[in-house]
DNA sequence: CACATACCCATTGACGCCCATATAATCCCA
DNA sequence: TGGGATTATATGGGCGTCAATGGGTATGTG
């Protein structure tokens, strides 16, 4: 399975050590299986994280753009100078920066939660009140919820 | 990992030296670990630098602008005129030459700030300002970021 | 000789590696 | 199919290594 699925809750030791979910690991393409990249999420107060060959996607893309617009500037600041790499170790554990502990609030516990291509990190209590509120808009506006799961590729 | 990602706040000493991000130093290629290339940004008060197999990148993207046009002479002129070249000791230190850490306003302690390809070096307080303003712009139009940044495989 | 720069060595703290344990999941065999 | 044995995962802690930083000395160039 090469997505990040299900939640977990992991300790944070006493070294900000916490680890990653074992399926999660096992998500990650083997080439990379030590390094993960990790941002905040630009619209909730969590953390996103995924591979590294994430990352290379989007160098690409920006690279693309005109280089000396300030659209260039603002992508490349905004997210190259945003995102941190952090190893994991034998043990499966990694660290999270500082930053990124505050800007989710993150303190001695880290919930992990599946988004396919990527995951995030949540504060527990946070992350599991934001998955009920999500859920709850996306049943009460009827979305495409129906369409989505009966699709047959 | 090839690129320059993160942010980093490191110290001059007294004689002038600053340590290259480690993480930094491993984005350059295996080739040419100890000399870099630093030039003006030519958008804002900071200092760019790159490994020196950029440089021809930047002729090329120099070279794509209309040979006729006024901003081909400027940026020609700018950019490559202002181009030096400095080493990087044992300790993965190097300095940053008179005029250009006057250019950006650095003291005694420079923010590195990565950008896929290249990275920019800051006055750390100016350095942080950016990135806010960056990002906000960004998000205001937030039209083309989550192209770049959810747009899958 | 004065100044700048490169090389060498030292210190501190953070991080990675290794080993250990407990709980949970899986397997194997009678 | 039950139960013990094996493996895996999450977690804790010791310790060596490396990165960042400071400073002394040699080399060098005007």
């Amino acid at each position: 399975m090469d997505l990040f699925v299900s939640k977990f809750f992991n300790k944070i030791d006493k070294k900000g050590r916490v680890s990653l979910p074992s399926s999660f690991r096992n998500a990650l393409p083997k080439a990379n299986r030590n390094e993960i990249i990790l941002y905040k999420s630009i619209k909730s107060p969590s953390i996103e994280g995924c591979g590294v060959g994430r990352l290379k996607e989007i160098a690409k893309r920006i690279n693309n753009l005109d280089f000396f617009s300030e659209d260039y500037d603002d992508f490349s600041t905004s997210i190259f100078s945003e995102i941190v790499t952090t190893n994991i170790d034998k043990e499966g554990r990694f660290l999270i920066p500082e930053e990124l502990k505050s800007y989710a609030g993150i303190k001695t516990e880290a919930a992990f939660f599946g988004q396919g291509h990527f995951f995030q990190i949540w504060e527990p209590a946070q992350g599991l009140k934001n998955t009920e509120v999500s859920r709850k808009r996306l049943l009460e506006e009827k979305k495409s919820l129906r369409i989505i799961l009966t699709q047959q590729k």
